[in-house]
DNA sequence: CTGTTAGCGCATTCAA
DNA sequence: TTGAATGCGCTAACAG
């Protein structure tokens, strides 16, 4: 016995009226009289009348819903950047649908199925470190559903893209290191596969260049971002013949694992080995030594990409443009480079 | 010029078939001649055809869409549980459609509007701080709509819940604070809306009585988890005349908080002051020192209340059981109340 | 085994 | 200003 949800019919049967009638009334359309939409709207707010968004959808090919995968929910970044993108989708009128990949093709292909079969309006993405081919997010351009990328983007696809500048942010935070006195920096990298790894990459070498320092190809490792792989990079570096006296590690969960590993080996922060981290994750502060890093405007970058993608659905597809927004970054310094 | 979406139509008239035909090949009816099937779905793949949602849920009324609605996304606790409950979910099939209320009760009421609106299936949810009022859920009830309570539960809705023994986790963890030998142990607790936050001050105060220690209410501070005021909290408690040796916290962002201010204040952690927390949050590891707490299984959590969900949806509303899960904790003894 | 028909709830023509 | 009729894409009941 489920209780019957309140249609239109009921509405106009109650009041003697036709249904296109009241469906006028409730949509606002102007050729209603005024006494008749009173009534309609009295009844629909008593009897608890919800637009049925099926009968809607279906007619509209709209669902006023938009998609978003992210790789995990683990870091404090993606949480963040989802409250951002939430807010924004909100004030729109819009819902979200959110599945994180866990870092994996696989997934990311499913959720996008997932995704498609929802008919979104628009899809909110960052990838996951295994993405290398889009294939599955082309399909979504083929249909006219628009896609934004946000922190881990795809170079190849001509659509909006929110980013910070990594490669600036990462020369700052190496060429700070080099200021302090560091000689020997070391860099736990990402995976190739991602942007943002390599962007990182290339202003860790552009700040060792500029202040002559050698690049030592034997200290810049990259790996697949498997903390407990961190224990074995870190001991293989502090363990080498000549070791670095500074480490900038491709993200702060990362550079966290590390100070761990280092604090147990007996070295002091951040006088036998300086460590920077990127992106100033919720344990970052609090960690012993705190540690430096690069803060991002997480949520913000949530809130620009969906109104990036907002003003897509809005537009026809021909007025699309693949803006790419560069949000600003701060190098937050901390005890893990300098004694305050 | 949107590229049309492939319909039963479309397939229909390439095969010279009827509507009904192909929808029964594609929904593997039986009466279906096994090479007409096969063309069928040979030629929906070619096209890459996808049921439309809407339709069926018009017609079915339901849409495989789970509501989730968390009080935030900051702290570690409740993306873990997001993942449990995503990665089952999925397992049946049903998508999710998740929002955070903000710990606010009226974003909390918007938020169940819209999962409404949307006709999920089924709602999980863990109340925001604010809520004391039900009606907003008890809407899905009258609907015939099934919820689940994780974590931060309406005791007086009978339906299912899963939860820790509160009362029974906040009493080991004041125990083990006495059998360290601390005599004025301080709790900073949690709004008195909550039940979470009554059990633990319950826990806390038996296990007080059992080892006849006089309950000194100034040592009791509920608080409405705003963090910035844990600060005014602790200085008042430690710069009282006779200062607590000890604190429990009611959860883990508040007790790291503490510690903060502790340090700040030129305590020694854990002689003067011990602190222990509440959930086992990522960052409590890497404190210095590292926080004894509690631990939940939170993505177990996540898990079994969209199981229990699903187990309602599936079954007859005369089913329905207000089971009450209770998963286990373990108090983690770390550095802020014993010293390794 | 296959075709025809009706209807899910609504917006939107076309008539009145 | 209102009503009747059509169709969005699909499933199911009813015929053949």
């Amino acid at each position: 016995m489920k209780s019957h949800q309140t249609t239109i019919i009921d509405i106009a049967h109650k009041l003697n009226l036709s249904k296109s009638t009241v469906s006028r009334a409730l949509t606002g359309h102007p050729n209603v009289k005024e006494e008749t939409r009173k009534a309609v709207l009295a009844l629909a707010e008593e009897m608890d009348y919800q637009r049925n968004i099926f009968s809607i959808s279906l007619i509209t090919n709209k669902t006023k819903t938009i998609g978003l995968i992210v790789p995990d929910f683990h870091t404090s970044f993606f949480p963040h950047a989802i409250i951002g993108a939430q807010e924004a989708a909100s004030k729109a009128g819009y819902n979200v649908l959110i599945s994180q990949s866990n870092e994996s093709y696989e997934t990311e292909v499913a959720n996008a199925k997932v995704m498609l079969n929802n008919r979104v309006d628009g899809l909110l993405i960052s990838l996951s470190k295994e993405t290398r081919n889009f294939d599955h997010l082309k399909t979504f351009q083929k249909r006219g559903i628009p896609i934004v990328f946000f922190n881990r983007v795809c170079e190849e696809m001509m659509v909006p893209k929110v980013v910070v500048d990594d490669y600036d942010a990462a020369f700052k935070a190496v060429e700070h290191l080099i200021l302090i006195g560091k000689k020997r920096i070391a860099h736990l990298a990402g995976p190739d596969s991602l942007a943002i790894s390599r962007k990182r990459l290339n202003g860790y070498r552009d700040a060792l260049i500029k202040h002559n320092i050698d690049i030592d190809e034997d200290l810049i490792i990259s790996y697949d971002l498997t903390l407990s792989k961190v224990r074995i990079y870190v001991k293989h570096l502090l363990d080498s013949i000549n070791p670095p006296d500074a480490l900038f590690a491709i993200n702060d969960p990362t550079a966290i694992e590390a100070i761990q590993v280092i604090k147990q080996m007996g070295k002091r922060i951040p006088e036998d080995i300086a460590v920077v981290g990127f992106s100033d994750n919720y344990a970052s502060n609090f960690i012993e030594p705190s540690l430096t890093t690069v803060s991002q405007p997480v949520k913000e970058m949530g809130e620009v990409a969906m109104n990036l993608l907002l003003d897509q659905i809005d537009n026809d597809i021909s007025k699309w443009k693949p803006l790419i927004k560069v949000l600003n970054t701060e190098l937050i310094v901390r005890n893990s480079t300098v004694k305050s």
